[in-house]
DNA sequence: TTGAAAGCGCTAACAC
DNA sequence: GTGTTAGCGCTTTCAA
């Protein structure tokens, strides 16, 4: 490794001192013009960089924001994560990912490198409900900011930045009802393979279906719901096979997730039946497969530039403004209806 | 923020010298037994956390490696990724991971970004052709080594990690023909979405296509290897439209990767041409949706375990030992063999 | 076995 | 305007 020049280089070769060095390339403006001009020469010209980590140290900041996510297998967290990086690049804060595989235990692995590589801010989507609420406290109370987006810890006091999960997997199921009520079925089955317990999204959006079923007067079976023990495409698929056994087949299915949604698809369309004929599917989360799909599967669309956008603008507050008061954002949804659910949009 | 302790706490603290402190810690032999177990212990009551930016800077190492990939939308570069990390948290190491979009501009920016963190080693899947190779070699003469993995720029003497596209591109090809003999067509024509001219593994693949078709005295139209502009689904669908307006149905078709070739099946589906009956479809590198379609996407699957962990070991092993040899790594892939292609395998 | 002292590269009072 | 000096928190000679 060569020496990088420092600027105690610039300064000998200038025949000044360092601080002036310093302070002409920190732009300060009590340094005379002409020796700005030589310094910023004589830098570019020995191709000077500054060392970060001594600028850091003196400065006692590290500029690096950290994000925890529970997985980047799937484009969900990703199209979050690329606004992420494109807000902290200009604002020149460096991002350190790390992802968990789903596993709290992970995930506070991954907050404890965060917290040593002395991260200014943390945006983490939690992994399992209240598995590591103790140590988001603890980082809050040491001053480090943290703002949770899509999957929050609503008992810990930070920003976060969601949508409605009840209105919009209301919305979901009111869908389905009205799609069915218009084929002539006034009291149709909806079926609803709900998210695993550990994540914290699955009682909203169970409430939102349940209370969507209520206000249309229909009949709640709890063997209707089932509960998914991960969110894969085979766990849907499992889950709906095992109905099919059962000899049941719903009006309807509304799932926690697309992959879940498209298992449960698959099923169903290897025993002959009709999609959306016999039976509307709704996802949730739109997947990169919903389009892939045939039919393609109805969905709710998340709005991922925003969420990333919005989480990254209120962790940059915090972290300059550290008083200020926390923010629960609430963004909005879009019901993207395809072939699944509707027979009119068969056709895109 | 409140004052982290420092080893200087820790002396004050015991009365002894911060080089005692430091010396204890690092687990130096000369280090008094008991001495050592006294610091220990109240580096852990303090909850003593090492500063790693004065640690660094002392020792002017980062502990940081930089990746750089052309985009993490698509499940290929997060899964190898993943690897990567695992790879290098056991070795105390950072990983900054950038994604550029697949602009060559975005990845010089990004070289740029970790240059400037002074990362001590770089893992890159190049995005264009050529574009940043000036760039690749300065930062191999200052010192900084890089290891290419999937997409490689073979100019440049590095260490890198692939599979060998021609072969497995035969291989695909080869499967097609075979497919469609068995169906009785002994001079089948095989049509080939191409990738773009940018991207290094096209030519690789191309030629891969165009010697299965000489080795089996098949003719080879030019008509039937069309260039795609970009590896979406729109551009793959695009383009069978285009061919199929020109009123051409191959008897196969080879992609360069699942994309175009989901994108292409979609349009021979919608115009009711059934796969693999009349056309057997075959994608490269296994996408998450290869399994979701109708029937189920037949792929040339990489092994992206492997390929994380040797590039990660190979760079690993560059920084440890700096001028030790380059390695060029070539991987087996696998030929997954689903419904486009092989009617046997449609109940998968 | 330990302490004193120098230094990693930079910033920021405080002088002049 | 610019130089001097004192750190930031840690490691590492060199002495003792």
């Amino acid at each position: 490794m060569v020496h990088n020049p420092t600027i105690i280089d610039i300064a000998r070769e200038l025949g000044i001192s360092k601080s002036t060095v310093s302070r002409a390339l920190a732009g300060h403006p009590s340094v005379k013009e002409s020796t700005r001009k030589a310094v910023q020469e004589m830098a570019s010209r020995m191709r000077y960089k500054p060392n970060y980590m001594a600028r850091n140290l003196t400065k006692s900041r590290s500029r690096i924001i950290g994000v925890v996510v529970p997985e980047f297998i799937n484009s969900f967290f990703p199209r979050i994560i690329i606004q992420i990086q494109n807000f902290f690049e200009k604002e020149r804060f460096r991002v350190l990912i790390t992802q968990c595989d789903n596993s709290p235990e992970t995930e506070r692995r991954n907050l404890r490198l965060l917290e040593d590589s002395m991260v200014e801010g943390i945006l983490i989507s939690v992994t399992s409900k209240g598995a590591n609420t103790d140590y988001y406290n603890e980082l809050l109370a040491k001053g480090t900011p943290i703002v949770f987006f899509n999957r929050s810890d609503r008992s810990v006091d930070a920003s976060s930045v969601t949508i409605d999960d009840y209105k919009w997997s209301f919305f979901a199921t009111e869908h389905l009802i009205y799609m069915r009520r218009k084929l002539g079925q006034d009291n149709p089955s909806i079926m609803h393979i709900m998210g695993p317990e550990g994540i914290g999204l699955s009682a909203g959006r169970n409430r939102g279906y349940e209370d969507a079923l209520v206000k249309h007067h229909l009949t709640m079976s709890p063997e209707m719901a089932v509960r998914a023990a991960d969110i894969t495409r085979d766990e849907g698929c499992r889950l709906m096979s095992a109905m099919l056994d059962r000899g049941v087949l719903p009006d309807a299915l509304f799932c926690f997730n697309d992959h879940l949604a498209i298992g449960a698809m698959q099923a169903m369309l290897r025993r002959g039946i009709r999609i959306p004929q016999q039976v509307s599917v709704m996802g949730f989360s739109e997947s990169q497969s919903a389009l892939v799909t045939v039919p393609a599967l109805s969905s709710v669309a998340q709005p991922l530039e925003e969420i990333g956008k919005t989480a990254a603008a209120l962790l940059l507050r915090k972290i300059e403004t550290p008083g200020s008061e926390s923010v629960k954002a609430v963004l909005n949804a879009t019901l993207n209806i395809r072939g699944s659910s509707d027979p009119d949009a068969l056709n895109i």
